[in-house]
DNA sequence: TGAAAAACCCCCCGCGCGGGGGATGTCCCC
DNA sequence: GGGGACATCCCCCGCGCGGGGGGTTTTTCA
C-alpha cells in the first residue's frame, strides 16, 4: 500500500486543472507551506487516475470545469476507487448550485478561485484532517430554489427548441405533464416563460455549457 | 512622462485578474523570464487605472471576466486614456464570440488560460513589439455566426422574460422590429425559438453569466 | 458614389404557449 | 391511517410567438 498518513511527512497533494496558469499558481502558493509535503499536478482526468494510483495523494484539488469529462463525474470515480482520498473542489464561478452538487457528490469542500493563500491553506488542512470546508457563499443564501429531479430533467431539455409535445416524447411522458412541470418550474424560478427559465438556469448553475 | 520603451529594461507588465491563483501563477511563470522587466498585479478595474497611471506598463494582461465591470468595457477605458498600452486578453473559455469581441474592441491579442509558458511569453513579446496575437482556436472555425450589434442587444434581453412589445420598449424600438431581429437571429443560430436561442447563446459565449 | 448591409417598420395567420382550473396513483414518513 | 410531496394526465381559453410576406431609411464600405 502506497498510502501514507498526512501526519508523517506533510500532506500529499494532487492538483488537477487544465489551465497551466492555475496549476503554476497553486504550486507557487502552496509549495512553500511547511505542512505540505509533495505536490503533483496534472491536466486531465485519465492521467489523474494513474497518478492517484502511484502518487497516493491525501488531498486532491479538483477543478469543477474539466475538458471532456466534467469534474463531478471524475469525483465519483475517485470516491469509488479510493474512498480515503479527500477531494477539494474549486471553481471560478462558485454558483450555489455547483456547491450543492459538490456536496451531493461527496466532495470534502468547495472553494472559489478568488480565495487568498490563507483560506486556501486552511481549507486544505481542514479537509486533510477529515473535516469539510465549504465556502459560506452569500449567493446560496438567496437560493432556496429546489427543483425536483423531474423538473431538472425538463429544464435541461428546454434549450433544445422542442415544443411541449415533442419534449414529452423525448422524456417518455405526455405533453400535458411537461406543461405541469413547466408551471412548477416557472413558479420556483420566478420567471414568466421558457427563455427566461433557461437564462435563470444558467445563472443559478442549474444548467451549464456542455456541448 | 512615465512611459518607458520596452527595449530599455524589459517589458513592464500589468496583470489584472480577480483570482489570486491566476495572478500568482502568471507571476511564477513570467517573473523568471529575462525579457520581462517589472510585473505589477491587481484585482479590479478601478485599482488598475491608478496603476496604469503610476506604473506605466507596456503590456496589460487582462482577464475577460471581471467582477463588476466586464473586461471589454475596461479595455475601452484603457485605450481611450493610454492608446500606447497593448492589451492582451485571456480567458478560461476562449469562446470564439469573445475572441471576436476582443478584436472589435482593439485588443492586441487573446489567449486561453490553458496555454503553456512558451506560448504565453511569445504572445507577450509579439504584442509588446506591436504585433497582434490571437489564438487560432479551432472552435471559431466551426463558428461562422456573426450577429450584428443590434441582434446581440436583442439576444441579451431575451432571457429577461419580456414579450416582443416590452422588449421593443426596453430598446426604444418597435415590437415589430424586435420580431425582425429575432427572425434573423433564429436563422443565424439555426434555432427555432427564443429559449433555444438563449441556450445556444450561452454555448457560443454570446451570453455569459453576469447577474 | 453607388451598392450592400444593417436597422427599422408593417401586414396576415395558425397554433402552441402560459395560466387557470382539477384528478389520480405512488411513494414516504409521522 | 392519514397527510404531504411528487409525478402523471386532462380540460378550457386568450393572446403572443414564430413564419411568411412586404417595405423604407440609414450606415457602411469598396
Amino acid at each position: 500500500m502506497l498510502e501514507k498518513s498526512a501526519s508523517e511527512d506533510g500532506i500529499r497533494l494532487l492538483i488537477i486543472d487544465d489551465h497551466m496558469v492555475v496549476r503554476e499558481g497553486l504550486e507557487a502558493m502552496l509549495s512553500t507551506a511547511p505542512a505540505i509535503g509533495e505536490i503533483a499536478t496534472t491536466v486531465n482526468a485519465s492521467e489523474a487516475l494513474e497518478i492517484c494510483q502511484s502518487f497516493a495523494p491525501n488531498v486532491v484539488l479538483l477543478d469543477v470545469r474539466m475538458p471532456g469529462s466534467d469534474g463531478f463525474h471524475f469525483l465519483d470515480e475517485i470516491h469509488s476507487r479510493w474512498p480515503e482520498i479527500r477531494v477539494l473542489m474549486f471553481s471560478s464561478s462558485a454558483t450555489s448550485a455547483e456547491v450543492h452538487l459538490a456536496r451531493q457528490h461527496g466532495a470534502s469542500g468547495y472553494l472559489s478561485k478568488s480565495v487568498g493563500r490563507d483560506t486556501l491553506l486552511t481549507a486544505i488542512f481542514r479537509v486533510a484532517a477529515g473535516h469539510t470546508h465549504f465556502e459560506s457563499d452569500p449567493a446560496s443564501a438567496a437560493l432556496t430554489v429546489k427543483l425536483t429531479a423531474r423538473e431538472l430533467d425538463v429544464l435541461r431539455h428546454l434549450g433544445r427548441g422542442l415544443g411541449n409535445e415533442e419534449l414529452g416524447r423525448a422524456l417518455g411522458i405526455s405533453g400535458e405533464t411537461i406543461k405541469s412541470h413547466l408551471k412548477s418550474i416557472f413558479h420556483k424560478l420566478d420567471v414568466s416563460d421558457r427563455s427566461e427559465a433557461v437564462s435563470r438556469g444558467y445563472e443559478l448553475g442549474l444548467l451549464s455549457i456542455s456541448l
